[in-house]
RNA sequence: GCCAAAGUGGCGGAAUGGUAGACGCGCUGGUCUCAAAAACCAGUGGUCCUUAACAGACCGUGUGGGUUCGACUCCCACCUUUGGCACCA
């Protein structure tokens, strides 16, 4: 073949992905492969025009570290799929007027092409897509598990509703009161729906945190998320004015507040309980028709407002007394209870207890309606005099005061005593608090698997049987969101919407809300390996125990830190709950993702990529114009992996310019000559720097290593066909296409083996250590001079001094000085020595 | 407000407590060309000294202190930026 002077990209990559398909060089055998390694990257939804620069950053990324440890000897399994089932693929379908279904044929087809052009050793055998009725199959069948362990409830509750998207969201959906797929302002609806309670894992998800090799950000995140905090509820009992005890029935109506300051109780002068909590309506039936106006006029408007509304109306207290009271058993004091939206009724027990002398928004409701303000802890200053400005906060330490047999306590002991006190009592109990709320699986939408239960008038909900699985999901020509609170599915044809009770065999209603698509992702990965056992086409369960086991959990996992609390703690609590149940062979073994490496976003121009902002970067003009290799340098060379970048087109053609310089001297003849010994010298330092590198994901530097390298052997030589051979293997898992064009030319003849099966070079340490040593000596710590000593020579500390005295620029600088002290670091051939003469 | 991370040339960034600015982009000059682009070669932190060259001096990693023979790196305080959480009791 002809030399040709670049690298002319496109027919070579055609040539060897092609080649690599047939010969299925990235297939390992999940049955039989000996030392397997499971490289996962989070897989894409394809929702808009087509994978954008941001993906190929991610998947680039890993598929380095993938196909390094495949040169390392694993059997790497790297899996790509779809997770095209859901809202946000439904969103574009709107969009664009067009049917998910038939627009999930366009997507995928064009996500797979261009997920094949990028050049990563996917195992194409492999890839599932979460809209098929044969992977939803399992993802009802999930459902369906936890159903039968109770895990999986339904009921009415105020939940966040997203008027523009129509359906309802789950927490982790909705960032600051907006929609984290579409940007609207969400409110509130009052529905039935169902959870998955997630909450029953909050203390293993907190815990097992620990253990886990992930970035620390996405673990802060995850611990902030699960919030787990100590305290007690206090009981208090509900009076009238009078101060009689105020009876629901029999039984003696009281309020419980959360609280993890017991301490300041002596503090306490009133109550508040959030508009939706349920002692609402008993207290309104015991009191004045007036009062309980009132009451229902405020909880009416409280209810209507969005969380956008609160917020805008600059936290501003409100609220309606109740006409009741609360008894602090410590002082027998009446506490006023009200009613007011900024208690939530989701946190906690939906109730405080007002202590406005050290809590600022306590002291501003207190100052809304005119309440008494008691200081239990001296000021920081000393300051023991009343509070009357808002300048407080909560002392985290200081002295009680004012607190009977508190008083002179510290803050903490404080606590303690309290506590002891209310549990000796019987007044209270200790609790955990959370932040972390149940999973919210309903969705009143089209695209997503259906809810797999069926509602009977005799028997109520009751679960499909699984031999019935899956429940297909029906071709609606109405698919639309509709948004009064019901799904398209409630317009389904008769013979779906209806079926028999799995008990009684009477007529029963399916659920028409579809599954949240963090179900669908919340364990994909325990599926790719399945898809060619016999379990998964069956009927039992999906997982082939044997291959599991081999497999997971998985050894790396690459993906972006935005879903640190939502796919990432799905992903997480599902693994457990399998495992618990003995669906999955991992109870030794309690976290899915034990190696996750979070990626930085690509930026464009300092600005996320949107579509509205119109700086999406489509990657395929890139990848035609320079070549995926170029492509793939470029990205991985902005920067710390970890750290993302903001993507210009000009610092792609340096990447271009270098593949084409290597190109030329890889091309360069003669091949038998001896490679020179700096050069060797090079290579070698170059073989340990970029494994170094690879294997920590510092591909930014491994890079920069190679282009010194070819910066060295342009300026100073030839090197020999194995040497080069090196250098074609240091390159394979950067750019894979020009490796292995050049490993195919330069192996020789007949049947070669792909460049990606070969192992990854090693560093013959005897080459290095024929280097000159290097010292550096400085005089105060201030550089003088370099010297470069031959490697076989000997030096101790005095005879290395005397050498460094001898050069003229330091003899110069010692001049009429009288040396204090000498330090002296001994070289090695991996580490430069120094000389540091002291002087006065 | 709470928690976390980060501040280095014109830009992206590199540096187990030991030559600060590797590598690349950009820029400047040159080669090639009718010309341009591309490519190639050389230079490129700042200030100063020297007619000039060779060379040399001082300053320099957000600010101010500290530890050390020696600090981008470790410690303390502050400033700034970014990310997460947030009427969370």
């Amino acid at each position: 073949m002809a030399e040709i002077g670049k690298y002319d990209h496109a027919p070579i990559e055609r040539k060897w992905r092609e080649w690599w398909a047939k010969e299925k060089i990235y297939q390992p055998s999940l049955k039989s492969a000996a030392k397997p390694f499971y490289n996962l990257m989070m897989f894409p939804y394809p929702s808009a025009e087509g994978l954008h620069v941001g993906n190929v950053y991610a998947f680039t990324g890993a598929d380095i570290y993938g196909r390094y440890m495949r040169m390392k000897g694993f059997n790497v399994f790297e899996p790509i799929g779809l997770d095209g089932f859901g809202i946000h693929s439904e969103n574009y379908a709107i969009k664009i007027g067009k049917h998910p279904k038939e627009q999930a044929k366009v997507s995928e087809a064009r996500f797979y092409e261009q997920l094949s052009n990028i050049g990563n050793g996917f195992a194409w055998d492999n890839r599932l897509e979460t809209y098929h009725p044969e992977y939803y199959k399992w993802t009802q069948w999930l459902f369906i598990q936890m159903f039968k362990r109770s895990l999986a409830y339904r009921k009415t509750a105020r939940v966040n509703w997203c008027p523009s998207c129509k359906t309802v969201l789950a927490d982790e959906q909705v960032v600051g009161g907006i929609c984290e797929r579409c940007k609207s302002q969400t409110t509130f609806k009052e529905l039935p729906q169902w959870f998955f309670k997630i909450t029953a894992y909050a203390d293993r998800l907190l815990e097992e945190i620990e253990g886990l090799k992930w970035p620390k950000k996405i673990k802060t995140a995850q611990r902030q998320w699960i919030g787990r905090k100590a305290g007690i509820n206090i009981h208090y009992p509900i009076v009238n004015e009078q101060g009689t005890r105020i009876n629901e029935g029999r039984q003696e109506l009281e309020v419980v507040c959360f609280t993890t300051r017991p301490d300041t109780n002596f503090g306490a002068t009133f109550v508040v309980i959030g508009p939706e909590h349920q002692l609402v309506g008993e207290i309104a039936a015991k009191v004045s028709p007036r009062e309980r106006k009132e009451i229902e006029k405020y909880v009416v408007q409280a209810m209507a407002k969005t969380e956008n509304e609160r917020i805008t109306e600059g936290r501003a207290k409100t609220g309606v007394f109740t006409g009741c009271y609360a008894l602090n058993r410590l002082n027998d004091y009446r506490i006023p209870i009200y009613i007011s939206d900024f208690v939530l009724g989701q946190v906690g027990t939906g109730a405080v207890v007002g202590v406005p002398g050290h809590d600022l928004r306590d002291f501003q409701f207190a100052q809304e309606k005119k309440l008494p303000v008691i200081r239990v802890v001296v000021g920081s200053d000393g300051d023991k005099s009343a509070i009357t400005k808002e300048s407080q906060v909560q002392e985290k330490e200081g002295q009680m005061i004012n607190s009977d047999f508190l008083n002179g306590l510290e803050i903490n002991e404080a606590i303690e005593k309290m506590m002891v006190h209310h549990e000796a009592k019987g007044w209270g109990e200790r609790v955990f608090n959370y932040h972390l709320r149940d999973w919210l699986i309903s969705r009143q939408r089209y695209w997503g698997a259906p809810i797999p239960m069926v509602e009977c008038p005799k028997c109520g909900w009751q679960a499909v049987p699984e031999v019935e699985l899956p429940i297909r999901l029906p071709d609606l020509v109405d698919w639309q969101p509709k948004g009064d609170g019901r799904g398209p599915l409630d317009n389904a044809p008769e013979e779906w919407l209806y079926t028999k009770c799995p008990v009684c065999g009477g007529k029963a209603k399916r659920e028409t809300d579809v599954c949240d698509t963090f179900l669908d992702s919340s364990w994909y990965f325990l599926a790719y390996p399945n898809l060619q056992t016999p379990e998964w086409h069956g009927q039992e369960q999906p997982f082939n125990l044997e291959i599991m086991k081999k497999w997971l959990p998985v050894d790396a996992y690459i993906g972006g830190a935005e879903h640190a609390v939502l796919h990432l703690l799905y992903s997480r609590f599902v693994w457990k709950f399998l495992s618990d149940q003995e669906l999955l062979p991992f109870k030794d073994k309690p976290e899915p993702f034990p190696f996750l490496y979070g990626h930085g976003l690509i930026i464009k121009e300092g600005a996320k990529m949107s579509k509205s902002r119109g700086n999406v970067v489509i990657p395929d003009e890139y990848m035609s114009r320079y070549g995926v290799d170029a492509l793939r340098l470029y990205l991985m060379f902005l920067g710390p992996y970890d750290q993302g970048g903001d993507f210009k087109d000009t610092g792609i053609r340096g990447m271009k310019r270098f593949l084409d310089r290597l190109w030329q001297l890889l091309a360069a003849e003669p091949e038998e000559t001896e490679t020179n010994e700096a050069l060797n010298s090079k290579l070698m330092e170059t073989i340990i720097k970029v494994d170094q590198d690879l294997a920590h994901f510092r591909f930014n530097t491994a890079i920069a290593a190679l282009m010194e390298l070819v910066n060295v052997w342009k300026a100073s030589g030839k090197m020999g066909r194995s040497e080069k051979l090196g250098v074609v293997k240091l390159l394979a898992p950067l750019a894979p296409f020009m490796a292995e064009e050049w490993y195919q030319r330069l192996a020789g003849s007949g049947r070669v083996e792909s460049v990606h099966r070969q192992s990854f070079p090693q560093a013959d340490e005897q080459i290095i250590k024929a280097k000159d040593l290097v010292v550096v000596v400085q005089v105060n710590g201030k550089l003088r001079a370099t010297l470069a000593l031959p490697p076989q020579s000997q030096w101790d500390e005095s005879s290395l001094s005397a050498r460094a005295k001898e050069e003229v620029k330091v003899r110069r600088w010692l001049e009429g000085k009288t040396i204090q002290r000498t330090v002296v670091i001994q070289p090695t051939p991996k580490r430069q020595g120094l000389v540091n003469f002291v002087v006065d």
